[in-house]
Parts: C-alpha cells; sequence; structure tokens
DNA sequence: CATGAATGAGCTTTCATTCAT
DNA sequence: GATGAATGAAAGCTCATTCAT
C-alpha cells in the first residue's frame, strides 16, 4: 500500500485522463489530419477541425505540431514514406520471378495504401503541389524518389536476369506507377461521384493493368509487327 | 428597329470598342479563369486575379457570375468540347494495323489536348470533382464515356482482328488511359515545382508507355512463366 | 439638370459618402494610429482598434497600408521625418547667432513634435526599438540620420563661425538631443502619473537646458578650474 | 523539534537541493524576469520563457506570482535598492571643486547603474511607467526623488559656493540626469540593433556631456552675445 | 453597365492561465 | 509543492461578396 502508487502500474481499466492521452494524442490528430486534408485538401483543411476531430482545442494541436505544414509532413511520414524500409526489405529478400514480384508489389501497395485514407495523400499531392513548393519538395523525396527507386529496382532485376525486356528505366518506373497513381486519384475524385455502373472495381483493374503491362496487348503471334 | 442598337453612327471599321468589348466579356473571364484555375486550383484562385486579368473590375465579374462557384462551373462546360466527333471518324476510316491507330490515338490526345489549355480541364475534374458532383456528373457524361467508346473500340477492333490478345474491355480502357491522364495531372503539379533533373519529356514517357502496353515487359521467350 | 452631376461639381454641404471618404481615409487612420500607438506601444496596438477609431473596418485598413509595419512607418513619415525638409530650409536660410538658431530649433522641435502626440513615437521607439529591428533600422535612417544631421550642421556652424567652442561633434550631437529626448519620454510615462508638485512645464525646463547647454554650469569666472 | 524539519540525515555538504531551491525560487525567477523584460519588454516577454531560465515550470512560476503583471511589478520593487545612502554620505563628506563632484557623481552612476543591469530597470520604467501608475508612483518616490535630491544638494552647493552660475534647480537637475537616463535608455534600445558606426562608447558620451554642462557651448570670449 | 471602396467572417498561430496528476 | 498538458481568447492578415456611386 505504501508505493503502490508508481504511475505505471495501476488498475488497466483506469481512464488515466492526462497520461495516456497524451501518448495517444499525436495519433488522434494524425488519423484526424490524414482524413480531413484528404476530404477537403491542404489549403481548405482548418486546423481548428482537426483539433476538434481529435477531440482537443486548437492550441493542443500546436503542442505537438509546430505548424499547419508539419502536421501535413508528419501524416505523410506515418502512412506512406515510413512503409518503404519493410517494403524494400520485403523485395529484397524475395526470390523467384520478378513478374511474381511485381504483382506482388502492385497488390501491396493496393491493401496498404491505395485501399486506406493515405491514397487521398497522393491524389492530394497531385492536384495541389504546384501550390505548396515546399511540400511539394518534401513529398518528391520523401515518397517519389524512393517509390521510384524501389520500382526501379524491380525493373532492373527483371532485365538483369533476362526476365524482362531491356526498356528505359526512367520512364518504365511510370508503366508500373501511372495505374496506381491513376487509381488514388479516381477514388478520391470521380470515384466518389460517379454512377455504380461505371465504378471501378480496385482489384479487378489492377489485375487487367498488370497483366497487360507484363504480357502486352500485343498478341504474341503477331509481335513481330508490333505496331513498330 | 433593325438597326436602331447603334447610338450613334460610327465608322465601320472602328472596333466599336464598349459593344464588342460586352459582348466578349464572358468570354474573356472564362479565358482568364481557365489559366488561373489549372495554375491554382479552386481554392487558391482569387477572382480579384481573374478579373485583372480579364481587363475588368472585380465587381464586373459578378455581374457575369454569381459566384465563384458558378464561374467555375461555366470555365469546365465551356472547354469541355467534343473533338471525338472528329476523332471518331478518323479511327473509324484508318485501315491497316491497331496498333498503330493506338500510337496515333495517344500522340494525337497528345498534340490536341494534352499539350494545350484543355490538359488544365482534365487536371481539375480530377483535383475538384469531389467537390462539384453536378459537374463530375457533366463531365463524366460528356468527355469520359465518349473517351472511353473510343478507346473501347480501338480496342475491340484490335482483338476481332486477332491483333491483340482477348482482354477485359472495361479495364483494359484504363491501361491506355491511365498514362495519359498521369501526364496531364504530372503537368501541372509536380512538373512545375520539381527539379529539372526528374523532369518528364511527354514524347518520350508516351513512346515507352505505348511500347510497353502492346508489347509488355516479359520477353517472349519466358512469357509462358508471365507471373502468372 | 442634364449634365449637371459631373463628381466634381456637388453642394459643398452634400456628404458625398464613398468618394470625398476614400481621399480622407489615410488621413484617418493615421491619426486613429498615432493615438493608438502612442497609447499603447506597437506590440500592444491591435489593428482592429485603429481601424475602429478611424470609423472603418479592419478590412479597409489593409486596402491603404499593406501590414502593421507599414502602418507604423506611415505614421513616422507623417509625424516627424516628412518635417525634416521644412527644418532644414529654415536653418539654413537663418542668418546671425548661431546659437540663437539652437534655441529657435528646440523650440520649433517642441511645438512642432514634443508638443504634440508624434513625441509619442520618439518614447515608442526608444521602448521597442529593441524587438523591432526592423522598425528600428527604419527609424534609425529616416529620423535619427537625419535629426543628427541637422544638429551638426548647427553645431558645425557654430564652430566654424568661431561662435562655439570647439568640441567632438559625433557626441556634441547628444547634448542637443538628450533634454529633447528625455522630455519626450518623460511626458509619455512618469509624466502621466506623476503628482502635479513634480510635473514638469516643458517650456521652462528647454529653458534651463538650452541655456546650461550654451553657457554652461561653472561661472566663468571660475571657468580655468572648470572641473578639470 | 529543532532539527525535525530535515526529513533524513544528510551529509552536511550536500546542497539540500529541494528545500534550499525552494527558498530560493522566487528570485530565481525575479532574475529571469529582470533580465527578459529588460531585453524585451513587458509585452514581449513570454513567462514560459521567464519560467525556462528560472528552471522551473510555467505552472511553478504562478505558484509564487499570480499573474505576469505581478510577477513585474515584484521584478521592479525588487530591483529598486537604494545605493543614495551610500552615495549621499560619499558627497557629503567630500572636499573640493564642485565640479569635480559633478564629474565623479556621473562616472559613479555610470559605472554602479549605467553599466549594470540596474540601468535596465531605469529602461522599464520609462517604458512601462504608463501601463503601471501603482509602479511609477513607488519609482517616483524611491528612485526618482531622492535621485533629483542629491543632484540638486551638489548643484547647489556648487551654486553656493560660487563655483556654478545661479540657474534654476528644479530644472538644472534634468541637465544632469537627461543625459544618463538617455544613455540607458539608448543601450536599451536603438543600441542594441544599430550599426556599428553608430554605436555610442558610453565613457566619450558622458565626457562629452559632462564637459559640455559645466563649460557651456559658447565659446566664452563670445558669450557676451550667449544667445540671448 | 461598370466600378472599386468597404466589409467581416475566416484563417493560422501565440500565449497567459488553469488544473489533474 | 511542482508539473506540463490543455485551453481559448486574441492577433494579423486575406478575400469573396456587396453596393453606392
Amino acid at each position: 500500500m505504501l508505493s503502490a502508487k508508481s504511475p505505471s502500474k495501476r488498475c488497466p481499466t483506469e481512464p488515466l485522463k492526462r497520461e495516456r492521452r497524451k501518448d495517444a494524442r499525436p495519433g488522434e490528430l494524425l488519423a484526424a489530419a490524414l482524413d480531413l486534408f484528404v476530404e477537403k485538401g491542404f489549403a481548405l483543411t482548418r486546423v481548428e477541425e482537426v483539433a476538434k476531430r481529435a477531440g482537443v482545442s486548437k492550441g493542443t494541436l500546436f503542442l505537438y505540431f509546430s505548424s499547419k505544414e508539419e502536421l501535413f509532413k508528419a501524416v505523410v511520414r506515418a502512412n506512406i514514406s515510413g512503409k518503404y524500409p519493410e517494403w524494400t526489405a520485403e523485395f529484397e529478400a524475395f526470390e523467384g520471378n520478378t513478374a511474381v514480384i511485381l504483382r506482388r508489389a502492385m497488390s501491396m501497395w493496393w491493401s496498404s495504401v491505395g485501399d486506406t485514407q493515405a491514397s487521398g495523400i497522393t491524389k492530394l499531392m497531385m492536384s495541389e503541389a504546384g501550390n505548396f513548393p515546399e511540400l511539394a519538395a518534401f513529398y518528391q523525396q520523401e515518397v517519389v524518389e524512393p517509390g521510384h527507386a524501389l520500382i526501379r529496382s524491380i525493373l532492373k532485376r527483371g532485365m538483369d536476369r533476362g526476365e524482362f525486356r531491356v526498356i528505359d528505366l526512367k520512364y518504365g518506373v511510370y508503366t508500373v506507377l501511372a495505374p496506381l497513381i491513376f487509381l488514388a486519384m479516381w477514388k478520391h475524385s470521380l470515384g466518389i461521384c460517379c454512377p455504380a455502373s461505371h465504378q471501378i472495381v480496385p482489384e479487378e483493374f489492377l489485375a487487367t493493368q498488370i497483366d497487360t503491362i507484363l504480357n502486352g496487348l500485343v498478341e504474341p503471334a503477331g509481335k513481330s509487327g508490333g505496331g513498330t
């Protein structure tokens, strides 16, 4: 009874208002910010609303993030760039056919970014980069560069192993990227207000894209004349 | 009554400034607004700047468009013009390899849309559709649908003639579309604030994309294992 | 009745709401700003209050002055630095004893600065310069420098004509300046809350200062031993 | 009962941190606050910074001072210490030329007030007196009055002994005071952000002032016309 | 019709003060 | 006592919109 009051040993059901919240705050704010940035874009998101959604006051947000821009950067780091190490590790460890890696990469992107709110960040940057140069530079460095590097390394592996045709790497990267970015943008623009009949089913979309990317449109028999 | 409109007799070569300008006003405003909306997005475009660029005062703008939103809608509506009939005619008349048609279609899109202000409308719609559902529906109907139909008809032709592999048409359309849309978006976002070393050269970009789309990444020899 | 509506010819009693006010605005804002800056200092003066006192809204103030700093600079220009050309001209034209010029300079300073709200600016700068380096630099350039130059030229004239002893000019300037600055500060600090018995009567204060500055404390007879 | 206060036996050389600090707290806070108020003025000093400099938390500061205003008042009161008795004694004991006393008084003021933190209090009072009338009254009584009395007694001695001309004592005091106050203010305002070329060297400044105060600007030969 | 002066709600950010721990 | 997380009232500045002229 005497010294049982150690702050770390408490009845687990107790709310522990101050302390426990403090650890949870940044995450709650990040989650709220992600939602709102995705919903309204960077410029139209008001920090006060982010705070309210996270259940705190305006001032509290600035206790954890020194400005709206820093908040945004933290959102990007938490939802996108933070995942590269894991992805890179996974693909470096992978053995087997490079086409399989590519399929896997695209479906992993879907499950961990495309299918989450994080895809909204992609759309947002494509929409607003021109007006927030500092953010654009940050995104280029933290997200675009590493993303390109990852895709480039996969393509190079395929070419080195004789599995892929030799193509221009700089632009080849976009063959993989374009469908993903398109999907992210579509989902957060036309996709949210488009009639059911025109909805894109992401899994089917991606399956078709990866299949065509790998095998091409042209019938192998007639490939010699492949539209050159 | 016929010519009673002219308040005074003027030399016919005289520009008739006031009157002609009055008729031209909405068009001048729309042109100025297109430029700025494309450059800065909806939220960051200031109506005062639109007015200034059109050579009128802020108040005058509101004489023609009751609000910034209405101005935006008018801009989009005014710039979605169907080039489709012309294109459709061209492709229906075409004889020869379908892969060639596809190459031609993509390079025509670049020269008549991508490389002009019109690509700004594409960017605008992808960026702002979520905030303007009625516009999105309009765009879907006037642009997306006919565009899909055109691409679909090309792909179908290739498949019917045994030149293309049989693929899912609904999603196959995006194989052609995604790189174009991506390029349009990129040009108006990261492209305007990205270091020279990362710039995309549209022609090279498109050449690589069409090549891969047609022939695939996988080396024909090893295609049997094509990542299935 | 037909064309009598020329905007410049109106009944002089008519309020002429918009136009006439537009000309008067900057002056009204400057007057309000002077009052408040003097009363509360730069940092504690709220632009909204300046606007309110001038009878306009916050936004209107920014129509005329692009920032609070620019407003302050305009106040300084209108109330102090704008007066140098006139003073300089006056003293350059002056003929006669330099001591007379000095007396006149000090009493002119009193009537056109010290005895007006403008003296508050002097106090304000001495109080806040350290925290607003940009303002301080501006003040140094627009007010301090020309002020020193003016005093220096008077002292130099006296020395050149053999009327004044030869003294260090750089620090000699402060002999004239210090009493004036002291008076301005005192008036806006202790002076506003000090018992009647200790009040300074500016004219008497200045008379004593100028007399001592010119003739010194030491009795001429004993000057040889002047406290060395 | 005597030593029951110590919660445990400690080595006598141990600093007894908690307790000693507790007693020292107010003093440490006042010292930190003095530094910052002098440097930044009342409005721009943040209590959090005061607390940090004193090594405590923001909350603790409010345990000792109920508001920022109370802290400010305490700072001023704590730093208005009478050096007057000592000075008075010194000057009463002094024998010899009064001009020498005056020189000595001014250089002593510089070394024991002007050149120390104490000059900050002078600056603070001149800057903030208007906003703290009770403080101003206190300062008037504790500092201004005795200071005037001291200077007055020196001047009177000079006049009584026929060394000084007969001048108005009330305002004559300011002849001595104004340069000192000016110097203190300058040091803490323009002096900290003014280009090297305009810096004031206090010793040279004071030498010039005392010299002019004693001997006047006017050339003795021409003094008869002394600007009357 | 056209103007542009005027408005005021709204934005990000700061900071004295409070209070649960 | 001491802490520092939390608050929320300002503050400077912007800009879509109105309306007297």
